[in-house]
RNA sequence: GGGCCCGUAGCUCAGUGGCAGAGCAGGGGACUUUUAAUCCCAAGGUCGUGGGUUCGAAUCCCACCGGGCCCUCCA
């Protein structure tokens, strides 16, 4: 049978629905229960009339007697319609109605001789006629393209689906909770933006008609973030869309949601502390425990959780110890001997970065945090006293993902701005992901911005680690995909 | 950007050179407490698209489109 006849055979229930004066899309209903209350109702032993609506999922039909399951947001009901109840007219009808409709039921609850709790219907309504088949109701929906391309059908057709995204609702909430409760501010920044700044990475460029001006999608909250720091909000934090125009993978999507915060009068060892309380407490609420299943394994999230400095973890993980190697020559030797592909251009810093990513970053199973970055891949980060080569850093990786990064913030103007300049240069160098100079931000910083603690948090790997998923695509409800070709 | 794999009925999948199949869904019939209901009957195809090889291609080769995984880059 073909789609086109499945969908005209649905087409002519609708006609003869109509002929028949009944309005197969009507306006309104009213629902004296969802199905979860009205399992509660006879639960408790009440054997009361109900009204329920929902998603027809399957039809068991038996001569004079029908079972229908009806689905709605709260789970399954199963009503039960019998010729001599119902009146031969309005049984007849049933037959009008396929997989994938939603019906309004009424009538009494009673459980069957096998226990279930259902509908016996006295009256039902059409309450949406589908005209299209609903997957297979015992697989599912399986072809991953239409799981992404259509994810309503398999919202409809893989509960588990359905629960992952319930789950990354509930930790942006605890999220939000957390950071509320903490007397964070929540605040709404530009999307568009003259300078994309506040990150490694390639924009989203886009035009505005009326100012006659070429705009900038943002790839971070940062900047922005900071200027209300200066602005006299002791904390602040934006849970947001950015956008960085890169490749599309399991891991990257070109958009992703983000938490930042930024803390006056902390540091990066108070926002560290921050954080392990508030993804223990997240993971706690909502998969009921710090400890979650990843894979055979379990990734445990109660603290305190491992600190390292980024020396020792490189130095632990591929046996090479930074500080032998001060120049960039020998560092790139000391990349290269471990097999790992490196290009000319890159520096110091960023050979350590991939060194990071490639060696460590895939270990990293339990919650860690990796301290005490080379200062040249943090422009906008505080110097440490100590060691003026390193700063102020963390990042924290999760399930060999890195899930967070934050630092004392800099927030002495003239330095940020030499080191806007450094980046400048290796721009002009042909380095596409280095950082802007954004003289605005320079600006509000010369006004002067307290000592300042900040975080991000890749809000979609979090949810990923919660939820032991390995695709980003599994927790981002449309994903990016290319175009449907001819 | 590179490598490997996949694309068959609305959905889930068999079929690897010789008549294109099954289950579910859909249609007809039997059945008044079923629940992956059961039983009987009939129907349903641009085998991703376009070339090529061959007497013969879903099957082998090439290109393209889409997807997946692994590299590369980015969080």
């Amino acid at each position: 049978m073909g789609e086109d006849e499945l969908i005209e055979q649905r087409r002519a229930k609708l006609d003869r629905l109509r002929a028949r004066d009944i309005d197969p899309y009507p306006a309104r209903f009213r629902r004296t229960h969802t199905a979860q209350e009205a399992l509660a109702v006879l639960e408790k032993g009440k054997q009361a009339e109900v009204t329920v609506a929902g998603r027809v999922t399957a039809m068991r039909a038996m001569g004079r007697a029908t079972f229908v399951d009806l689905r709605d947001g709260s789970g399954r009901i199963q009503t039960y319609h019998k010729q001599d109840v119902t009146g031969e007219e309005a049984y007849d009808r049933l037959k009008e109605v396929d997989l994938g409709d939603f019906l309004g039921v009424t009538g009494k609850l009673f459980r069957t001789k096998t226990g279930e709790a259902t509908v016996q219907a006295t009256s039902y309504t059409l309450l949406a006629k589908a005209l299209r088949p609903p997957p297979e109701k015992w697989h599912g929906l399986q072809d991953i393209e239409a799981r992404y391309r259509q994810r309503y059908l398999d919202l409809i057709a893989n509960p588990e689906v359905r629960e992952t995204f319930l789950t990354r609702s509930r930790v942006v909430a605890a999220v939000r909770r957390f950071m509320d409760a903490r007397g964070f501010v929540e605040v709404e920044t530009p999307v568009f933006q003259g300078t994309a700044g506040g990150a490694a990475a390639r924009p989203f460029v886009t035009y505005h008609n009326a100012l006659d001006r070429q705009l900038y999608l943002r790839i971070a909250l940062e900047l922005h973030l900071k200027r209300l720091i200066v602005g006299g909000f002791d904390k602040v934090y934006e849970i947001g869309r950015i956008f960085r125009n890169e490749g599309v993978s399991a891991k990257y999507n070109p958009e992703f949601t983000m938490l930042e915060s930024y803390e006056a009068y902390a540091d990066y060892n108070d926002v560290m502390a921050m954080v392990e309380e508030m993804v223990a407490g997240v993971a706690q609420e909502v998969a009921g425990s710090q400890r979650v299943p990843y894979g055979d394994a379990a990734i445990d999230f109660s603290p305190p959780w491992c600190r390292v400095t980024l020396r020792e973890a490189i130095r632990e993980h591929s046996g090479v110890d930074i500080d032998s190697h001060p120049d960039v020559e020998s560092m790139q030797e000391a990349v290269a001997s471990l097999g790992i592909p490196i290009e000319e251009k890159w520096g110091r810093g960023k050979l350590i970065d991939e060194l990071l990513a490639s060696t460590v970053e895939p270990n990293l199973i339990q919650p860690t945090f990796v301290t005490d970055y080379p200062l040249e891949l943090s422009p906008l980060a505080k110097r440490k006293a100590d060691d003026p080569r390193l700063v102020e850093r963390f990042e924290l990786f999760v399930a060999g993902r890195e899930v967070g990064n934050a630092y004392s913030e800099l927030n002495d103007p003239v330095e940020q701005r030499e080191r806007f300049q450094e980046q400048a240069r290796r721009r002009a160098a042909g380095d596409e992901e280095a950082e802007v100079v954004d003289e605005d931000f320079l600006v509000a910083l010369e006004h002067g911005m307290p000592p300042c603690g900040g975080l991000g948090i890749g809000i979609d790997r979090l949810v990923m680690a919660l939820t032991g998923q390995t695709s980003i695509r599994e927790v981002i409800l449309f994903p990016q995909l290319r175009e449907r070709g001819p």
